[in-house]
DNA sequence: GTCATTTGATAACATATGTCAATGACAGGC
DNA sequence: GCCTGTCATTGACATATGTTATCAAATGAC
């Protein structure tokens, strides 16, 4: 996955300024919601620093849908590409750092500089790619399959969020998580 | 999801007889392997007629990883966006016929127009938008939501293609769809 | 047409996960 | 310090799906 440094070190000048010029710096504190349920995410977030995840309430549980690390690129995609309201809610689950991009913006840097614009195709692509992993892992895997590939993917989140959390992203409930730790 | 016809609709003249110059029309024959699991994915694939699926093998069953049918988009994209060896298989399960695009030729053509990379960037999106949708069923649909939303989507599957193949689709083996389907 | 192969349905049983309830660990507020 | 709420664990039981096997229907080759 291309961080920001990776595409910042690759720009001209000019590209760099323009697209600099478009991020706005935050600190928002644990428990902040970057993006609300019904609401049309209109920005994507770069997380510098900290760490978010994206949930609903199906039958009134909190399900997790993703999480989001340091270094990583942070949104409701399906929202943020499509215009359609927001199915989901983004929020942080540590104090965090992170550069907003309004969506009007981005689209303004795709149409002056080339590059930027291939930047964006090529980031929906690996965006595309990552949840099709994800996508497989739920299809074809067993559970404790799913939380070792877990385990990998994100080394340290059993440390920074509730395993209730962590169940639901795996797609089972928290006592069965429990089950499968203690064969372990 | 933008067909073949949308897009063409809006180029200037130019533009689309340099897309045109790079498709290339074929007539495959039903169990056609358009992309053999191992091998890079080079080339997209346009449905005009017809319809295939991806599929691999995991311990030793078939298990069908995704439906295309006529005026969409197939591929591996997986391998196609990141150049990795493909993991699955893509197949004709009718007589078709599709055009051919090849991964060299479509990055030229974005080179060449901004408005066919915009498309290019678009399609990236919706496959990503289409992928999620999948991943939230597999992730939190009961077996009758998820066959109830293929009969939506595909309206007419059920007579294209065996039902293992469906079963599969959905992530169950053929004796549970069996089931759900007396139910109904 | 016959025959062989593929596919779909069904039943009996095994296993994994869900459900519900009780308990204990832990952190935060006061 | 204590209290309160949140969270993880555990056990008993229910349910859904997997597994295995058998049989019938549909399909395709000849």
């Amino acid at each position: 996955m291309q961080t920001l440094f990776d595409i910042f070190s690759s720009l001209s000048q000019q590209e760099l300024n323009a697209f600099r010029g478009v991020m706005t710096q935050r600190e928002v504190e644990k428990g902040t919601i970057l993006i609300k349920e019904g609401q049309i995410a209109e920005k994507m977030f770069y997380l510098m620093k900290g760490g978010c995840r994206s949930f609903f309430y199906k039958d009134g549980n909190d399900i997790t849908d993703f999480f989001f690390v340091e270094h990583e690129f942070a949104s409701d995609y399906a929202s943020f590409y499509s215009g359609k309201p927001s199915l989901l809610n983004l929020e942080c689950f540590e104090d965090s750092t992170v550069f907003e991009i309004k969506r009007a913006d981005l689209l303004n840097l795709y149409k002056m500089s080339p590059k930027l614009a291939e930047y964006g195709r090529v980031t929906a692509e690996q965006a595309f790619v990552q949840i099709e992993v994800r996508m497989r892992l739920l299809h074809t895997e067993d559970l404790q399959t799913k939380y070792n590939w877990l385990l990998e993917r994100f080394p340290n989140i059993i440390q920074r969020v509730p395993q209730y959390q962590i169940a639901s992203y795996l797609g089972v409930k928290p006592e069965s998580l429990s089950r499968i730790k203690k064969q372990l």
